[in-house]
RNA sequence: GGGCGUUUAGCUCAGUUGGUAGAGCGCCUGCCUUACAAGCAGGUGGCCGGUGGUUCGAGUCCGCCAACGCCCACCA
């Protein structure tokens, strides 16, 4: 015998160690299929823990994957997890700091090593975590992001990008991040309004007392400017093109230049040009071939240059912004100091401000890559869902800029070119050299630096398949995957990168369908941060709640148009609830069909809640079937709960009760319960992994060892009747009524009372006639009288009504005549309302003229039917005034 | 400066070919009915952000406005 309650927490973890060492998860064990399925996870950083965001990224995947298994699919969930370059590399050099040691003491073989330790230390953390969520993947296929096949598929592809001149090497002004070192991406950087000042600086124009008043935000890059630019329409300014201006503080002359990018309205109309420093004036610099002048360093300090004045020499770049305000100003130079609000941009992982800076790194030009993909695009060989998603994607894709693609740092994919240390040319190969290519000189060093994290990320979908080796048997299979499940917030970052890489180096789409999901919130609509200390962790709810009703809570709150999420705990309540739910009509169904046989159900002989049941389940059936194929998962799970907890619990297993009694019926309902809790259980599934299995283990005469791998139940559209639907529902619809009618007098649930019901409608006295079995168990009858025609009018009664019929209930001395009146003027008072509405639509010519017969039909009814409605009550209320 | 999203019951949200509103939670009432009190039954609760338009008919389509949120953009 089940226990009582549902107990997560003591099944779960025996249930996936049973999947696992089964090997359920392998594609393998639908190996004869034809159809094959894939999915790559977007692989978690190696040292990261599992937040929110993962758990529904996840748990989604693990959904399609689990429905696909159960289809007979030779499914394949690929696992992996990602280096993470800065991320990991941070921790590690953090955790150097509090022995008080850096990198360069270890030097970077030992530190590479230090940090391979640490990432094996962690990579059965995220893992494990992922395994606690309950998720599918053939965890016997895991690969990592820095493993053997990913760093030959990293070298391969950067060879071939280089030899296509689709890498080239340059000096370019970066998003230099002065706290880890390292230039990043453009969409590495993030930016933001901040309270700051506009400096108005006076720079002294040679050889007379005009001076030429620029505007700043950053006068502490004052140093490296090599000309002013005014606007060559600005009459203010004009005159001054051609001369120069002496840069305060250092005694240099430059020359005031013409340029049609000066904003004549902006500040003083007056720009000052540092093109080692500003990404604008780096362009003007180039243009008007003007030297650029580095003077704040890689950690952000001024550099120890003699034209610089000493005391702002070697200060970090904010500090000496405070000393230049005060030397501007103390020697006259500064204007004004004005407040402004800007924009300043901030490296996403160290949150540092970063530092424009002039110098060399490798790129990647993007553009004939990005039409590629966009060209598949075209041809719609790939979409979004939502498919609003298409529109940034295609607007990244066609404004894209050249990606800077090396990093400063020591973790991650060392770039495969050797510089020679002879002529100076630079040799790319999968494998280390033994010479220059272009000398043969044997002085050749590998760059030292690696690549961006993203860059071997973009190669996912196929280096864990195999490539560069393209006979190998998972790229063969399962190369292209089908769908790429991920936030919207790595569209750019990468689902871009796999679209222009794999046309690039495979020629086709990684996949045909993004899925992109939103974003976790708090339960204030938040974002979860550490920051913010706001964050909710999987784990602890799944330790709480139990993982199927934490999975079930996820899935339900997903909505079609892919919103964010606000996470209620109320909800995760309701997916504890809901396994319990599941758990109890399990109890029920297998402590009353122990001795089940094993025949088929005999459809000759079915009650009408039988053939109900079978046409509500198989109506579910189809339902999830399509609603799976839709990603329509929020849906899904709201279905799959109505039907389980509202159809099957509060009705067929009710009503089964009764006929388990019957001798002539008990056989085959017990059939019909397994029936239905085997596809239960099976449907549910993909949403409730563990319950379902721990459920399915106790079934008699399953075939299958793990509801895991039984099939997905598909309709049998024989089975499903609208008819007896109909009717069964408009039977329910007065048990609700008369229930409605007992609770009013607060009439016990164990007495049975007498009801006359009166159904003029052939159809309503039909289906009542045929269900009054059904009437009579839920409501407890003495008696039951079904009439086409009330004779009199039986006293103290009380009343209700349904479609045309009328109930009354006679409860001699409980009536309390002022209650009765006040419920049923207040049921009146709908009706009326209803009623109006529909005379007026009725009467309107148009409406009958334009509107679809269907339409004007069902108007019809409902009319006669509140009409029928409104003149029972209108008799009761005068029997209950007479 | 562009673009996107959200605005429906006290709360969290569904509502996809336009036919006048649904769920869960909460609240109120009655029940320990032999699967489940983590439950059962009944009930209360909404001019669907505002405004104009298309239409016989709009939460649903179109225009404008407002609030909140997000993304993109080199104005120093």
């Amino acid at each position: 015998m089940l226990p009582k309650a549902y107990e997560p927490q003591a099944v779960e973890p025996g249930i996936y160690e049973f999947w696992e060492s089964n090997r359920l998860f392998k594609p393998e064990v639908n190996g004869g299929s034809e159809s094959r399925f894939s999915i790559v996870i977007p692989p978690p950083n190696v040292t990261g823990t599992l937040h929110m965001g993962h758990a529904l990224d996840n748990t989604i995947q693990d959904i399609i994957i689990r429905w696909h298994r159960m289809l007979g699919h030779k499914t394949l969930w690929m696992p992996g997890t990602d280096h993470a370059g800065i991320a990991t590399q941070s921790v590690v050099e953090r955790n150097l700091k509090a022995k008080g040691q850096t990198k360069y003491d270890l030097g970077r073989e030992k530190f590479l090593e230090a940090v391979w330790d640490w990432a094996n230390q962690c990579m059965g953390g995220i893992t494990g975590q992922l395994r606690r969520l309950g998720v599918s993947p053939d965890w016997e296929r895991q690969r990592f992001t820095l493993d053997e096949g990913c760093s030959l598929a990293v070298r391969t592809a950067f060879k071939h990008l280089y030899d296509k001149g689709l890498i080239y090497r340059g000096e370019y002004i970066v998003n230099w991040d002065p706290v880890t070192q390292s230039a990043i991406s453009d969409i590495e950087t993030e930016y933001e309004d901040e309270d700051s000042f506009l400096w108005e600086i006076a720079y002294p124009v040679a050889g007379g007392g005009e001076r030429l008043v620029v505007a700043t935000t950053r006068p502490e890059t004052m140093y490296g400017d090599v000309a002013v630019a005014v606007n060559p329409d600005d009459p203010r300014y004009r005159h001054l093109i051609g001369k120069a201006v002496e840069l305060p503080l250092t005694g240099k002359q430059i020359p005031v230049i013409g340029d049609e990018y000066v904003d004549t309205a902006f500040g003083t109309g007056a720009l000052k040009i540092t093109p080692a420093h500003d990404p604008n004036d780096f362009k003007i610099g180039l243009k008007h071939n003007l030297e650029a002048v580095i003077v704040i360093d890689e950690k952000g300090a001024i550099k120890n240059l003699d034209f610089i004045p000493e005391a702002v020499r070697g200060l970090d770049r904010f500090d000496a912004r405070q000393k230049t305000e005060a030397l501007l100003e103390s020697e006259g130079y500064l204007v004004r100091k004005l407040e402004h609000r800007h924009r300043v941009g901030r490296a996403q992982r160290s949150g540092a401000v970063i530092e424009p800076l002039l110098s060399k790194q490798w790129f990647v030009n993007t553009k004939p890559l990005a039409d590629q993909a966009l060209k598949a695009l075209d041809r719609g060989e790939i979409r979004f869902i939502p498919e609003r998603w298409t529109k940034d994607y295609l607007r990244w894709m066609t404004n894209i800029q050249d990606w800077c693609i090396s990093r400063q740092l020591w973790w991650g994919h060392q770039i495969p070119a050797w510089h020679c240390g002879d002529c100076g040319e630079i040799t790319v190969e999968i494998e280390a050299p033994e010479k220059c290519a272009h000398c043969g000189s044997g002085q050749v060093r590998q760059d030292p630096d690696v690549l961006d994290t993203w860059f071997s990320s973009g190669l996912w979908p196929f280096s864990t398949m195999g490539w560069p080796n393209t006979e190998a048997s998972d790229f063969r299979d399962f190369y292209p995957t089908d769908v790429l499940v991920t936030g919207f917030d790595i569209i750019f970052f990468w689902v871009a990168r796999m679209t222009m890489f794999g046309h690039e180096m495979t020629g086709k789409s990684p996949f045909h369908t993004v899925y992109i999901h939103g974003l976790i919130r708090d339960e204030k609509g938040q974002k979860m941060s550490k920051s913010k200390g706001n964050t909710v962790d999987p784990v602890e709810t799944i330790e709480k709640y139990g993982c199927d009703g934490f999975r079930y809570a996820l899935t339900s709150l997903i909505t079609y148009g892919g919103q964010d999420i606000k996470l209620a705990i109320d909800k995760i309540e309701l997916g504890k609830l809901f396994a319990n739910k599941i758990w109890n009509a399990a109890r029920f169904t297998l402590m009353n069909i122990e001795d089940v046989d094993d025949q088929p159900i005999d459809t000759a002989n079915l009650s009408r809640m039988d053939r109900w049941i079978l046409s509500r389940y198989n109506t579910a059936v189809r339902e999830a079937n399509a609603m799976m194929a839709d990603y329509k998962f929020g849906e899904l799970a709201n279905m799959l709960y109505e039907f389980i907890w509202n159809g099957f619990c509060d009705w067929y297993v009710e009503y089964a009760k009764k006929q388990l009694k019957e001798p002539e019926q008990a056989a085959n309902t017990k059939r019909i319960l397994l029936h239905v809790l085997s596809g239960i259980l099976r449907l549910i599934h993909p949403i409730m992994p563990f319950i379902s299995e721990e459920i399915w283990q106790k079934l008699p005469h399953r075939q299958d060892m793990s509801v895991s791998i039984a099939p997905y139940p598909q309709a049998d559209e024989g089975l499903i009747d609208d008819t007896i639907n109909q009717q069964v529902d408009f039977v329910l619809e007065m048990v609700r009524a008369i229930r409605s009618v007992r609770q009013q007098y607060n009439v016990p649930h164990q007495t049975a009372v007498c009801v006359t019901i009166e159904v003029p409608e052939p159809a309503e006295r039909e289906a009542v006639v045929a269900g009054d079995e059904i009437l009579n168990h839920f409501v407890k009858l003495e008696k039951i009288d079904i009439l086409e025609k009330l004779n009199g009018k039986p006293a103290q009664a009380a009343a209700n009504v349904v479609g045309h019929s009328r109930i009354l209930v006679p409860l001699e001395g409980i009536i309390d005549v002022e209650q009765e009146l006040d419920r049923l003027g207040k049921k009146m008072t709908g009706l009326k309302s209803e009623q109006e509405q529909l005379y007026k639509m009725m009467s309107n010519f148009e409406f009958l003229e334009r509107a679809p017969q269907d339409v004007v039909e069902k108007n019809k009814s409902r009319l006669n039917e509140v009409n029928k409605q409104i003149k029972i009550i209108e008799e009761q209320l005068a029997s209950l005034a007479g």
